[in-house]
DNA sequence: CTGTATCCTTGACGATACTG
DNA sequence: CAGTATCGTCAAGGATACAG
């Protein structure tokens, strides 16, 4: 699907599962995005309507704060289906190397 | 992940879910995949070791049958996931168009 | 702090022709 | 039947500089 391809729309949404976050918090989680494409990804999220933004200052420094919408949730039990997969794909690995 | 992403990896792996298939019934149940992308996906997949690829004639017409192995069992749970949501996703589509 | 603008490279994918 | 080879196009994504 369009909504959670290419490489980072699935890793974004899972930093948005347990909490609302600042765009930096998800900058720092995600240590080699682009600026750019954080920036992409969250307007093209925001516009499929699997986010929600808010600003909290209209006065710099500005505050800005993204949510899952409700839709958005609806995609969790395949967002923890590929969380429990990945997990399971590293034990595997590090078992193999004993 | 590299492991399902792409256009076109989840849908061959939804096919190859039920049952073995052969590569023109891939070919066929995905119209508008190339037979270039189809290709270098089975490929792909193969290397990956979510699929197994088996020749059953040694002269033309060939036979070819793809299967998933245990590992790409593995990624059951992600796929009715997905298809569950895509589902769900063309059934409010319907509705709201009530 | 939260982005946008610009430039550039790579890779994904399609169309088509051809081979064992 | 089951692919491979070749060519072309477009979109995804990174790096960096700059803006509100």
């Amino acid at each position: 699907m369009s909504y959670i391809g290419g490489k980072w729309k699935a890793v974004i949404l899972m930093y948005l599962i347990s909490k609302k976050r600042r765009y930096s918090e998800l900058h720092q989680g995600m240590k080699t995005i682009s600026e750019r494409t954080l920036s992409l990804h969250l307007k093209e999220m925001e516009a499929d309507g699997l986010i929600k933004r808010t600003v909290y200052t209209t006065k710099p420094p500005l505050k800005v704060e993204y949510e899952l919408t409700e839709f958005g949730r609806s995609l969790e039990p395949i967002l923890t289906a590929l969380s429990n997969w990945g997990r399971d794909l590293a034990e595997t690995k590090n078992l193999e190397s004993i």
